[in-house]
DNA sequence: GTGAAAGCGCTAACAA
DNA sequence: TTGTTAGCGCTTTCAC
């Protein structure tokens, strides 16, 4: 059923059914209720693409989730923040386009949405420190907002963000509160914005407290579950290794547990920092539940809070980039100090 | 640009560029080239809501990602698997609609996405073992196809699976080989198929032993990394433990792992099996690398040929349902027999 | 408060 | 081989 076959059986033009639908003070309000019963009645769904067309609004977004080789495993927090995103497209009216696409393939893409008119704006995922798509996609003009930051640009840009360093720093601070002095970091790739961030907030607070940093205690790359596993196990063998380490993803962790108990040592406590989805901190493991649902969850209310981000700009996009920090929440249990 | 402007600058009307931009035979070569050249030249893309508007065709596909209740964790397998089928999209020149659900709600989204005229096609994600998406869909009347399968139906449907049922089978033959007895299961939800059929493959593996079932072996619900890790603790602390544990998935696989370190136990082998990117079997580990990598990608593989399936049907409506049944693969090492 | 008509940018009969 | 024309289904001026 169409806007015309509707506005015939109801003995009404098309102007005002559409009218009516789309809530314009003009029409009665007997008219409009008359009509809004019929649309029901007949499940009359405004084709898309017509209104599209017409407005010139693509009523869809688009999330581009970068990977970086062939085989590079997509990063499970997108999971969860598309989630929440989708969560507020829906409520709105609003599609999610997703794309994977190689890195090198992604201005293409960006390019290729907006020249086809099939978005109305952009999410950007996994921003590197120094981020061309940010040129690009001013260039393009579009409304965008970026999932992380960029450490080196003068462009203005909204971004949503956890704050990577206060937890690396809160997390690195704990155990050394507990008594560990020597303290390993397996990092995400530095090139990418929040392992900059991360082991910068690892490096404050090891200053602060006076000790000196030995890079020997520090590994950053992707291949995150080999590197976890291969780090720890380098670590673990080392002639004088940590007795705390913290992972800086889920699946790093994985790595590092699995290292660790080959290692036959026993994990005592793990310590959970809420950034995404990333496990930060294991040793003393006591048997406490780590909180993945918990932090899940919290991806998530990234995804709805961005998307709602995105949404306001495209409404109003003259006004100031917004940005938003989400402060991480540390999530422990109780000291038992050094191994 | 657009086409008329195009047009305009090549002193051709609009039909004819259009012509030679979508390869109809009655043009020349020489003014196809001239088109192509100037329409290179000027970044010229058709807006892609006229051209759904005129053909009928969205150019775009829908995976709808059920989630069960409000924290619901997504799986990561579904990035994996939307990555692949993403792939596929972008070099059909379709896009991927990605809509995250709660479960109550997706009939209303699929309904609406088809009377908008918003998608071509939907995919079908976590079908139930008895499915009423199945009805809906047919009623709905456009193209689908299931990652997964339905078990009660009479419904003619396309469909992609991974041989859930062999993988179990095989896997827990190979802990039979290894000497083991008692083997435990930690199963994903059995109203899912595959937690039917990964179920139904390890009691066939132990019948045909001619070992008795134990119900007190065998786990399953949703909640993975919690479930993994209590049952594991539970099957442990038991009169009778297992020597082995089959984990049905990544989640479950953590819990698992965490609940054999806390006890002091060692894995000194891990078995893999890739069905998606699980993992399926844990004991006597000596220290070999899971296969993360080969697993999650072939997810991705799924992903790329089952959106290749749904692109050919909406090409060749009318044709008998494809089925699709992907062999798992195990992935082990040496064997040391029961611990 | 309602309607007629033009137009969004493209495709596809039908003509030439 | 190329062009003319009529839609696709909706929104939006403009007129009544």
């Amino acid at each position: 059923m169409n806007l015309k076959q509707l506005s015939e059986k109801l003995g009404l033009s098309q102007t005002t059914v559409s009218r009516a639908l789309n809530g314009f003070p003009e029409v009665s309000e007997s008219t409009r209720e008359r009509v809004r019963r019929a649309a029901e009645v007949n499940q009359y769904r405004p084709n898309l693409m017509a209104k599209s067309l017409a407005t010139g609004r693509a009523m869809a977004i688009a999330h581009i989730i970068p990977v970086f080789s062939k085989n590079d495993v997509v990063n499970p927090i997108f999971s969860e923040f598309v989630a929440g995103a989708s969560q507020t497209y829906t409520e709105h009216g609003y599609e999610l386009i997703l794309t994977v696409a190689d890195q090198k393939d992604e201005e293409k893409i960006y390019r290729s949405l907006a020249a086809k008119r099939a978005v109305d704006g952009f999410f950007v995922h996994s921003p590197l420190s120094i981020e061309p798509r940010l040129e690009l996609l001013t260039d393009i003009g579009l409304p965008f907002v970026v999932h992380g930051r960029v450490s080196e640009t003068t462009l203005p840009y909204s971004w949503i963000d956890m704050n990577n360093n206060s937890a690396f720093k809160q997390a690195t601070e704990l155990l050394l509160d507990m008594g560990h002095q020597r303290i390993g970091l397996i990092n995400g790739p530095e090139t990418l914005n929040f392992g900059e961030l991360r082991r910068q907030g690892y490096e404050t607070a090891l200053l602060a407290r006076g000790i000196e940093l030995d890079s020997s205690l520090v590994y950053s790359a992707a291949l995150p579950e080999q590197l976890g596993f291969n780090a720890t196990k380098e670590l673990l063998a080392s002639a004088n290794p940590p007795s705390a380490i913290i992972a800086s993803s889920y699946i790093v962790a994985l790595g590092v547990r699995r290292a660790i108990s080959l290692a036959g040592l026993k994990i005592k406590k793990d310590v959970s920092v809420v950034i995404h989805d990333d496990v930060l901190s294991y040793f003393d493991n006591g048997g406490s539940e780590p909180q993945f649902t918990a932090t899940r969850s919290s991806v998530r209310e990234a995804g709805v809070r961005g998307a709602q981000m995105l949404l306001d700009i495209i409404d109003e996009p003259d006004r100031a980039p917004l940005t938003q920090l989400l402060e991480a929440q540390l999530i422990i249990g109780a000291s038992t100090g050094p191994a």
